[in-house]
DNA sequence: GCTTGTTAGTTACAAAAACAACTATTACAT
DNA sequence: ATGTAATAGTTGTTTTTGTAACTAACAAGC
């Protein structure tokens, strides 16, 4: 029995990875039951939700995603009519999303229940906890990632 | 442009995929390279590591891991002769996993590695937020994940 | 004009993950 | 003892993802 003082439980991005997947897999529930999303698919909807009108690479931007992860939430997203591709006008090129009425709704709904959902998880820490933890997750999301290397 | 008190940036669930992606990366990298190692065949190996010699199903409790996923990695270490396994005598189901000395040496490599890394995440963060922080995740990752549902 | 480079987005193929069904062995109840 | 359930682990099939190569349109330099 090897004894050494390095934790596996106490490695932050193990702990992160625990954390991110414990935390993530009771909404996905939600939105692969009421609306048959996936991941991509619901983030894609946040973002033009939260956001109105955005081109594709936009949301690449915004949300990290790679581009062929978006093409393809897009793609069923608009199959499904949550969403509407237009052509700008200017530059053919690129395309604005925008949800319809059916992705507003479906959007609405499951902010909502994002709300609560959070509500309940953060009913696990102590406030303090709570708002330090966000605040970390801020600034550890927004390192660069080529920092390290 | 919809206005509303819901910040997808501070949705907690998604901060921490954004925060446990980006931390993953770097160190993803490492046993990738050096040894040619999946995120589960390197959590396989820690976990032997750090507590021994372990049965799959063991290591598949503690980490989450599905047996399937458990089953490939196992595979994929034996070939590489980083793990042996043994049947056990009294019943013969299950398969005692220890390293060998070359997966020893991986796993000492590897976890030197590990701890300077870390070290270079919590520069990013102040000592009270790192503290905070590995307590919050650590309590949010032992949530019984059918607590909301 | 034309050549070269860049950007938006898609498509094709390979790698990995998820899920379900399976074998083998042990436990347990009648 | 024997039929049923449970456990350990594997295998096969389907989804998703990752990666690279591709098309189309614009931009910039000459």
């Amino acid at each position: 029995m090897p004894t050494d003082n390095f934790e596996l439980e106490e490695f932050l991005p193990y702990l992160l990875n625990q954390s991110a997947e414990v935390s993530s897999l009771a909404f996905q529930q939600v939105y692969k039951d009421r609306y048959g999303m996936l991941r991509t698919e619901w983030r894609v909807l946040f973002h033009l939700g939260l956001y109105g009108s955005m081109t594709a690479s936009e949301i690449g931007g915004r949300a990290r995603l790679h581009k062929t992860k978006i093409s393809r939430a897009v793609q069923r997203l608009a199959e499904r009519r949550f969403l509407t591709r237009t052509k700008d006008k200017t530059d053919r090129r690129v395309e604005h999303l925008a949800l319809t009425a059916q992705g507003e709704a479906a959007y609405k709904d499951l902010r909502e229940t994002a709300r609560q959902y959070e509500h309940k998880l953060l009913s696990v820490l102590t406030p303090q906890e709570g708002t330090v933890l966000r605040k970390a997750l801020i600034k550890l999301s927004q390192v660069d990632p080529g920092r390290f290397t």
